[in-house]
RNA sequence: GGAGGCGUGGUGUAGUCGGUUUAACAUACUGCCCUGUCAAGGCAGAGAUCGCGGGUUCGAGUCCCGUCGCCUCCGCCA
């Protein structure tokens, strides 16, 4: 940048030259309060446009937020100025009581930088969008214009980032295994084919097995954000056939309840870097952010005979339905104050092959689940660490041991007590925002129906 | 894979035990009026053969069958 010349060229990509021929730096909507008195340039979209005869209001809305300009004696530009555009504004900021947040832009010069089509889907510049699901899906680019749906992906990507850090300071390491995989982790049910140069290939449905290589391959804490494929042919408004799966593993564990701690722990930072961070995305959606610490624990049997005993609700054996989930998380809110609780000791036929039995009651094992008002969003557990175990399992699940060899060519080296967990992100969002829609959490949700877009 | 419900202008809805409607309302859109709007307001206008196909009937948005799409729930799962 010593060059001047390359200097100006710098400036020239950063500012625009409006028709008076001056390059000015760009201000964005939310630093327009700390600059009075000063001529800026804005960018954004005409988020609303209202015109009262020889004044005109223009509402322009960036990253940052939204501002107000007024524009005299300019109603032919107003008028050919469609709601949405993406727009360009010189001005200069003046205190003014009679405009929210106390200061609007005046002596403006407009330029339309793109036109939005004339008549929109649906309306973007209003408190809440009057318009169904499907419509906003199928718009999705313009529905995330609205703050409010914006909010959710600000809330998710805090939880996300929260995650991240949490785990990196307890000496976890990042980790990206291949979502092309040659066998799934349950058994090959449920999951998408690819054809992979003529072999048959799939969708990982979950980093598992990768997880757990990576553990005994000496990392000993890895963690992994990313997509997982369910080809379930289930349609319903908590299921995504994919999803953004916030996954951990960890060797030399000495029991469930170090499992249990650290997701306590992640949890509580995760909705505090919301709070710290988003709240006013939080504040949109009317959102309570929920006490973490102490979260009840109760066997599987126990929570089936509370629920006997309590709602009269009887549950298939070997899990909790739906309507089981709802009733006991509220009977827990109003008997403890929590808004999760964790459910463990899972029977083994109800859970992978790969989960560790408990030593006094081998037809269980050491696996939770984690409940947040009524749904599920949290599956871990112990894992097996022995190779010739694991072999035995499968075969008594009609699995054949030789399709696993990589994975388990792993138990020949080591592997250490283990276990680990997997968080659904939009699950996680949606309940903490109270969506009716876990679609609504995921900016372009995969479903039964929708690949597009 | 199973069960129930719903498809009406761009969007969101009303009308549905068959017949006085040229299918209504809100909003968006177009034109005009308006110098403090912020869900702006006022006046005027355009826009839907009521998802599609078939049937019953003198007559179907309304009833029946099929089909497609969507929603909710169940199994399963995060």
């Amino acid at each position: 940048m010593r060059l001047g010349r390359t200097r100006v060229i710098v400036l020239a990509t950063r500012g625009i030259r409006l028709s008076g021929g001056v390059l000015m730096q760009r201000t964005l909507a939310a630093e327009v309060p700390g600059r009075v008195g000063e001529r800026v340039l804005l960018k954004g979209w005409a988020h609303a446009v209202r015109m009262l005869g020889k004044v005109g209001f223009l509402v322009l809305r960036d990253r940052s937020g939204a501002v107000q300009a007024v524009l005299e004696d300019q109603e032919r530009t107003l008028r050919a100025l469609p709601a949405g555009s993406a727009v360009a504004l010189r001005g200069v900021v003046a205190k003014e009581p009679r405009a929210i947040g106390g200061v609007e832009l005046r002596q403006v010069e407009l330029e339309l930088l793109s036109p939005a089509a004339p008549a929109l889907p649906f309306e973007v510049n209003r408190p809440e969008i009057a318009a169904g699901l499907d419509a906003l899906l199928d718009h999705r680019v313009l529905s995330l214009r609205h703050p409010r749906t914006a909010a959710v992906f600000r809330v998710q990507a805090e939880l996300v980032r929260a995650f991240r850090e949490g785990l990196r300071a307890r000496g976890f390491l990042e980790v990206h295994t291949p979502k092309l995989v040659a066998t799934g982790t349950e058994g090959g049910a449920e999951l998408f084919s690819v054809d992979y140069f003529g072999r048959p290939a799939y969708l990982a449905q979950s980093p598992q097995f990768y997880k757990q290589m990576l553990v005994v391959a000496g990392f000993e804490r890895v963690f992994e954000v990313g997509p997982v494929y369910r080809a379930e042919d289930h349609d319903t408004s908590r299921h995504l056939n994919e999803y953004l799966s916030l996954d951990l593993e960890m060797g030399f564990v000495d029991g469930l309840d170090d499992l249990l701690e650290l997701e306590e722990s992640l949890l509580e930072e995760m909705f505090a870097a919301v709070t710290a961070h988003a709240a006013d995305a939080l504040e949109l959606w009317g959102a309570e952010v929920p006490r973490v610490r102490g979260i009840p624990r109760l066997r599987l049997d126990e929570a089936r005979a509370l629920l006997k005993t309590c709602c009269g609700h009887e549950t298939p054996a070997g899990n909790l339905d739906p309507e089981g989930e709802r009733l006991l998380s509220a009977r827990v809110a109003s008997e403890h104050g929590s808004d999760f609780v964790f459910i463990t000791h899972y029977p083994a036929a109800a859970r992978p092959v790969y989960a560790l039995p408990d030593p006094s009651r081998p037809d269980l094992t050491l696996s939770f689940d984690l409940l947040f008002r009524g749904l599920e969003v949290t599956t871990g557990g112990l894992r097996i660490p022995c190779g010739e175990t694991l072999r035995c399992r499968m075969r008594e699940r009609g699995l054949d041991p030789t399709n696993f060899a990589p994975y388990l060519e792993a138990f020949d080296y080591g592997m250490p007590p283990h276990g680990g967990m997997a968080i659904g992100a939009e699950r996680l969002t949606m309940k903490l925002l109270g969506l009716a829609n876990v679609r609504e959490a995921s900016l372009f949700p995969r479903d039964r129906a929708r690949l597009a877009p």
